[in-house]
DNA sequence: TTGGAATGTCAACAAAGCTGACGTATTGTT
DNA sequence: AACAATACGTCAGCTTTGTTGACATTCCAA
């Protein structure tokens, strides 16, 4: 992806005042509560938080995950994982079992209910970022994806490349 | 800013598969973990939180603001404000007076201390932001802020664009 | 068999959001 | 002048989601 970013000139923007750097401060600040204002609202009327949407999702990405892996890719403690992920079992939407090769392990997986809801968020957290695509162009979705890759801690960015597919 | 995006052939990247765009929401997720992960640090050393952050931010980019227009900006109810405003006032950080021409209002401004207390905080993130945008490329900025700025809802796309200077 | 890793749970707490209610000063309208 | 609306502050109580710390259980591995 945008092999190249480096090597047009760069000069002329990399030397950005105080004021555009901020300005791209706000556009962070501003498009992540558009980011999540779509799932939030179908949160709430589920009595469900952007926690549980958070476990959701990466459940949803790598089935069978350990209640460790998740751990490290959302960076809170085990106790605040443990409260969300045991109302998402107990209401039927998350599966947790016992790890053949190690018993001490659960993995986790989304039951046909949890698929369900994850489709609904992502359905709408997709249609939203679609939009912003098809409105700053091809071009841009690049550039988008450069720059927040760039901005990422590095032990995130490995969680963030390694993917079931290697699609980019 | 990218005002052509539209135009050059979009069928092929508008076209996109669910895991793409969902690599694309992984992105934000991660990419606002770092944009606030300095911040936040610097915070925690001096017991106050991310809605600190974000009054002060808006304090500086808008002196003699209102609480009511800040209150729009920030999409929070006026106790949750207030509460985070009382505390900057209290430490001497920001500065409340009574409007002179219509008396009800508050405009608030930062004092030294709070002045430094941003630059601390806003160079910090900047630092980060930069350093993205270096390793991305300039044409890379122009697409991210794009993508950021169709990504907003449509009243926050006004606070986001209305800014003192008319830079872009 | 003993130490450490993975998991889970209890308790207590903090940050930051929310609702609802109420008070006060000021302003605008009738 | 009376009244309604606005801007702000505050009290009380609740929720979500994060945090520490302590402790038990299970199981792998040295």
């Amino acid at each position: 992806m945008a092999q190249g970013g480096q090597s047009q000139g760069g000069q002329s923007l990399l030397f950005l005042t105080d004021d555009q750097v901020r300005k791209g401060i706000e556009a962070m600040f501003f498009a992540y509560r558009g980011f999540t204002a779509d799932p939030d609202r179908i949160l709430t009327t589920k009595a469900y938080g952007r926690a549980h949407h958070r476990a959701v999702h990466f459940i949803h990405r790598s089935p069978g995950t350990t209640v460790n892996n998740l751990l490290n890719i959302l960076g809170v403690t085990k106790q605040s994982l443990n409260r969300v992920l045991r109302t998402l079992i107990a209401d039927g939407l998350v599966s947790s079992t016992v790890g053949r090769v190690d018993k001490r392990e659960r993995h986790l997986h989304l039951t046909d209910a949890g698929a369900a809801l994850e489709r609904e968020l992502s359905d709408a957290q997709c249609d939203r970022m679609r939009r912003a695509y098809r409105t700053a162009g091809p071009e841009a979705v690049a550039g988008f994806r450069a720059v927040l890759e760039a901005m990422m801690d590095e032990d995130m960015r490995q969680h963030y490349v390694t993917t079931k597919d290697g699609t980019d």
